[in-house]
RNA sequence: GCGGGAAUGGCGGAAUGGUAGACGCGCUGGUCUCAAACACCAGUGAUUUCACGGUCAUGCGAGUUCGAGUCUCGCUUCCCGCACCA
């Protein structure tokens, strides 16, 4: 009997379904495993192939984790608030909820083919109400604590007005506003109720602020610094500019000690570690405040890493925004410095990034003070230094600094050398610390070590600077001028923002007649008609909504604990899940959701909400699944009238097209295009005219005299494998110039197949006349219809060897609709079934390596998938299973598999273990071995990756629970081992030859046993033996 | 420029310092078929040899070692991230 994916995988689901199989409980006396994966935005789209590679991966772990006695939570959920969703609103008015609710159905439908074991009951939805509430809840949190740096963590903003009121903020150490003026208790108690609320906002750890903002005015929106690359949005590519707008902020920069220090707890990628140290970029070094020439109490105050070379100072750049410019600038130097401020601010950041070595700038005639030598140095204006990072001013050192030394040379400015050991500054500048230090005043002589803690108290001592750290990471703006997001739970009371009512969350999102901002530049919000707080008269809801990252950053708690209407989740089910213990997901999210999530994670462990800093133990991110280049063909459009339709299938996918239909008006169009995947095209004609007129085509053809591929195939259904065997067939009659026809009949319609390998290296001649010409046969016109398909290449890669030949490959991008290279799972799921497809995206490479998609490949998991159930059931659909004890070599073949398998799921490494399920399938095959003994060990194995044929397997082995709750195979040493063993004999590192010899035999009886082979008297003829190295159990080698 | 990762047959990819290329695709031959397909069996890195066998092969160049795809040093190329960050 024929394995049958199709039949055993819906009766299996179904029954899972009714059974609640993955239902999972909160109370268990088992050990705990909760694995993770980021959930998907539901996108209109729908999934590819590549969007399940790590649900696959992480459910195999989960199915496993089962069976070896864990209690394993595996939830799924959508992160459902986003961009794609309004816009599409914007464009039909369609509510983003009605939308989203549908993309939700499509991808539940997908991935419910491919048989995860999600508990679904615990599904979570950021857009949901009883969700959002708990993300608004949380920000409440945010909004009523300060980070207090003694306590090195949040603390409530209550402790902080009892400290104001006892002694101002003297002595409260704490994250606040660079520009927070120093109060006694006095001041504070004297301030207005408005006066002292807006002096708290310095603190909060949310709050609102007048700050730049990345401003899209094509998607009339706020992004954050993470959503903007190369000054375009990461969505869409739109410009983006820089705007001064009132937004709340998130004062993540409070935690960037901890988010950094927390790296060094949790199992992640190296590379995800370095980006997000990157992104906080953390820097030692020393503030200085200049003195500046001719101006009494003014000073430049800016950040150095290397305060050590202060004497080589020659001058200073001032960012062209620094707000001291207008000031100082002399009148002879205004034109000059007017004119570049202009220029810089006319230049995009494209432009200034992509200019980096142009050396720009102006000098505006006044002078600063060097705090040790008291030297005058001309200060100067230059984009390249940053307004946004440090102080927006630099002291120039040109004989350290590459940049400055630029800048220098460009501007004629002297350049000090200020270490012995400094090499010659009229090449390059030398940013090493070797030596001792020259022209360098009171640390003369000094070295390196000594030199900054000198400097360092000598600044703080005369009130000139001091030690300080510089991160690059920034406040996090937290405002969206959006409709599709959860509401910020503030209403304005007198231009100040308080919080609402906790009783009232959710804020619930309005329902408004239009997507858009309204006429006078107001978010969407303020379309809602009476949406704004009953209790008193005047007053507004904040307008602005949360960015995506908001329900993303908590949403695992919720998982644990999903019903709870009392609270985010109950410490009962915190406390037994505790946090993550495995992360899944795309690297893409390296700084952005994964930054955040620690970033409240931290927050709501300081608030005793929850018991682990790092909400993730460990953290895996799957590669990228790519696409393959397509060919875009094109053909005339009047041969498909009337005649044909033409579908597009990409190998194996029978419902795939159409493509592309006949236009009705033919003025309209003159040309279709097509899209293949490079290597492998294959064009199905469908006519509705049935025909057997075979010879016709066959003569009509041959007259022709050209090479033609033309190919009749029936019985479509059963045509899955025939398909490779098809396209070799005709590469061989393309290599041989022969036509290659192929006659049988379609039960409805006539199907014509046409197929060649692009991949390889072809003469020009051929490549020239690379084309397909289908000939279409009416019942009664013998006359045939000539289509000719020509290839446009287009993403392909084509190279003219020096030999004259051309070689095509395709190219590796990412899937997209666009490229018509997308690949449906639905599709390898109807063909295949669920279990193969599942198991060829893990055979496919390892999960964390992008690859690109091949779907010729299965068909060696789906021959492997048959195989296996060959082991049970006979063809004519016997059961083979007897209980017959097992021999030797069957236990030493299943504890192998088991030894293998089990080490390779702990290290993730999904691809070997298929192989080595195929291995123990063709092993068992070759031993004729069909006892249940080994068998149903097998089966249990098999169940994390084919959970459909292994539950189907384990019912038919007389099993009524479901083999989820089955116990993993436990492996015995002793069956690996075997009476004899096979040396490998290596004569000066080279191998010869092997020998056999028991098990037990000592070294030297190897040696001895060695000597004696005929290969390596052979090869030691005439020769001394130096050293004879036996490694028990592994090798032998003679040193000659 | 800085940081992270990678490089192995025609292809995807295997190899606790111990027989390089597991497993699969593709390809070749065979069995079965009127002929195909499916299935099954066998072969398949390059080169040399009638053959036995030999030689060369893990991006390049050194080194450590009885033995290196694996470890060390120096390069090359590619991918990813960051980038006038003072």
């Amino acid at each position: 009997m024929e394995y049958a994916p199709r039949e055993i995988e819906s009766k299996w689901k179904a029954w899972w379904k009714a059974q609640r199989t993955y239902q999972v409980n909160n109370h268990s006396p088992k050990p705990k495993f909760f694995i993770l994966n980021m959930f998907p935005y539901p996108s209109g789209a729908g999934l590819h192939v590549g969007h399940p590679l790590g649900y696959i991966a992480s459910d195999i772990v989960a199915r496993y984790k089962r069976l070896k006695g864990f209690n394993v939570l595996n939830p799924m959920g959508y992160d459902s608030f986003g961009l794609p969703a309004e816009q599409y609103a914007i464009q039909t008015g369609i509510h983003p909820a009605v939308s989203t609710a549908q993309n939700i159905q499509r991808y539940r439908e997908q991935l419910d083919n491919i048989g995860f074991s999600f508990d679904w009951d615990r599904e979570v939805r950021t857009s949901d109400p009883q969700f959002y509430k708990w993300t608004q809840w949380i920000f409440m949190r945010l909004f009523e604590h300060y980070y207090d740096l003694e306590a090195d963590k949040a603390l409530p903003i209550k402790e902080l007005i009892a400290r104001f009121e006892k002694n101002g903020n003297h002595g409260v150490r704490a994250v606040c506003d660079e520009d927070t003026p120093n109060i006694s208790a006095a001041d504070w108690n004297e301030m207005s109720d408005k006066a002292q609320h807006i002096f708290l906002l310095k603190y909060r750890l949310t709050f609102p602020e007048e700050s730049y903002v990345n401003w899209c005015p094509a998607m009339g929106t706020v992004l954050s610094n993470d959503e903007v690359k190369d000054g375009v949005s990461e969505r869409g590519g739109y410009p983006v500019e820089r705007k001064l707008m009132k937004q709340w902020s998130m004062r993540i920069t409070a935690y960037a000690d901890r988010l950094l220090d927390g790296l060094n707890e949790v199992d992640w990628s190296e590379s995800i570690k370095e980006q997000q140290r990157n992104w906080i970029g953390r820097s030692q070094g020393a503030s200085v405040r200049f003195a500046v020439d001719g101006y009494e109490g003014v000073f430049i105050e800016v950040f150095t890493t290397r305060v050590d070379t202060i004497h080589g100072a020659t001058f200073m750049v001032l960012a062209p925004e620094h707000d001291l410019v207008p000031r100082l600038t002399t009148p002879a130097q205004q034109a000059d410095v007017d004119g570049y401020i202009k220029w810089t601010a006319s230049r995009s950041d494209l432009e200034r990034m992509s200019e980096v070595k142009r050396v720009t700038g102006a000098n505006t005639g006044a002078f600063a003070i060097n705090p040790f030598n008291n030297q005058k140095i001309p200060i100067y204006i230059a984009d390249y230094v940053l307004a946004g990072y440090g102080t927006g001013a630099v002291m120039a050192v040109p004989s350290g600094d590459q940049r400055d030394w630029n800048f220098a040379t460009h501007f004629g400015l002297p350049i000090v050398p200020i270490l012995d050991a400094q090499q010659d500054l009229n090449e390059a500048a030398d940013p090493t610390k070797a030596g001792r230090y020259v022209n360098s005043g009171i640390i003369n002589g000094m070295t390196y070590e000594e030199a900054v803690p000198t400097l360092t108290s000598w600044l703080e001592k005369n009130g000139l600077g001091k030690g300080k750290v510089q991160y690059k990471l920034r406040n996090a703006v937290f405002s969206r001028q959006r409709y599709w997001g959860e509401p910020v739970p503030v209403y304005w009371k007198d231009d100040v923002p308080h919080l609402i009512d906790e009783k009232e969350l959710p804020l619930v999102l309005p329902n408004i007649d239009k997507y858009l901002p309204t006429e006078s530049g107001e978010p969407p919000l303020a379309r809602a008609e009476g949406w704004r707080p009953s209790f008193e008269e005047g007053l507004e809801y904040e307008l602005s909504t949360m960015p995506g990252w908001a329900g993303s950053s908590w949403y695992w708690y919720r998982y644990m604990d999903p019903h709870n209407d009392q609270e985010f989740c109950s410490k009962d089910a915190v406390n037994y899940w505790q946090c993550v213990d495995w992360y899944i997901g795309g690297s893409e999210h390296a700084v952005g959701h994964l930054l955040y999530s620690r970033f409240w994670n931290h927050f709501l462990f300081d608030i005793g909400l929850v018991p682990e800093r790092e909400f993730a133990k460990k953290l895996t991110n799957q590669g990228m699944i790519q696409g393959r280049s397509s060919l875009v063909y094109r053909a005339k459009e009047r041969f498909y009238e009337e005649y044909l339709w033409i579908k597009v299938l990409q190998p194996f996918f029978k419902e795939y097209g159409p493509m592309f239909m006949p236009a009705n008006n033919a003025e309209e169009a003159s040309t279709y295009d097509f899209a293949f995947e490079t290597n492998d095209l294959v064009i199905e004609v469908v006519s509705w005219k049935k025909t057997d007129k075979i010879e016709a085509i066959r003569k009509a053809s041959e007259a022709d005299g050209k090479r033609l591929l033309v190919l009749f195939i029936e019985e479509l259904a059963e045509c899955i494998n025939q398909h490779e065997r098809t396209a070799a067939k005709i590469r061989r009659a393309l290599d041989s110039r022969e036509r290659f026809f192929m006659t049988e009949q379609g039960p409805q319609y006539e199907q014509l197949y046409v197929s060649y390998n692009l991949t390889g290296k072809y003469s020009p001649e051929c490549f020239s006349k690379l084309h397909v010409d289908v000939y279409l046969v009416t019942d009664d016109v013998l006359d045939v219809e000539k289509v000719r398909v020509q290839p446009m290449f287009q993403n392909a890669n084509f190279k003219l060897d020096e030999d004259g030949t051309f070689t095509c490959s395709f190219e590796v991008e990412k899937m997209s609709k666009s490229k018509y290279n997308v690949v449906n799972p639905d599709d390898m799921v109807n063909q295949y079934g669920a279990d193969c497809f599942r198991m060829y995206e893990m055979f496919l490479g390892p999960v964390e390596m992008s690859k690109p998609w091949d779907t010729k490949g299965i068909t060696g998991v789906y021959g492997f998938l048959r195989r296996f159930w060959g082991l049970f059931i006979s063809e004519n659909g016997a059961w083979l299973p007897t209980d017959e004890a097992p021999t030797r070599d069957d236990l030493r073949v299943l504890h192998t598999a088991i030894k293998k398998i089990t080490e390779d799921i702990e290290r993730f490494s999904m691809n070997t273990c298929v192989s080595h399920f195929m291995i123990l399938t063709n092993e068992l095959r070759a031993l004729k071995s069909y006892k249940r003994a080994v068998l149903e060990p097998a089966v249990v194995m098999l169940a994390p990756f084919a959970p459909h044929l292994a539950e189907e397997l384990w019912q038919r082995l007389g099993h009524e629970t479901t083999v989820c709750d089955a116990t993993w195979p436990v492996l015995n040493e002793d069956f690996l081992k075997t009476d004899t063993i096979i040396y490998p004999v290596q004569i000066n590192g080279k191998h010869r030859g092997n020998l056999e010899i028991s098990a037990s035999a000592t070294p030297a009886e190897v040696e001895a046993f060695a000597m004696q082979q005929e290969f390596v008297r052979r090869n030691l003829d005439g020769v001394v033996v130096k050293k004879f190295i036996v490694i028990p159990g592994r090798i032998v080698n003679i040193v000659v």
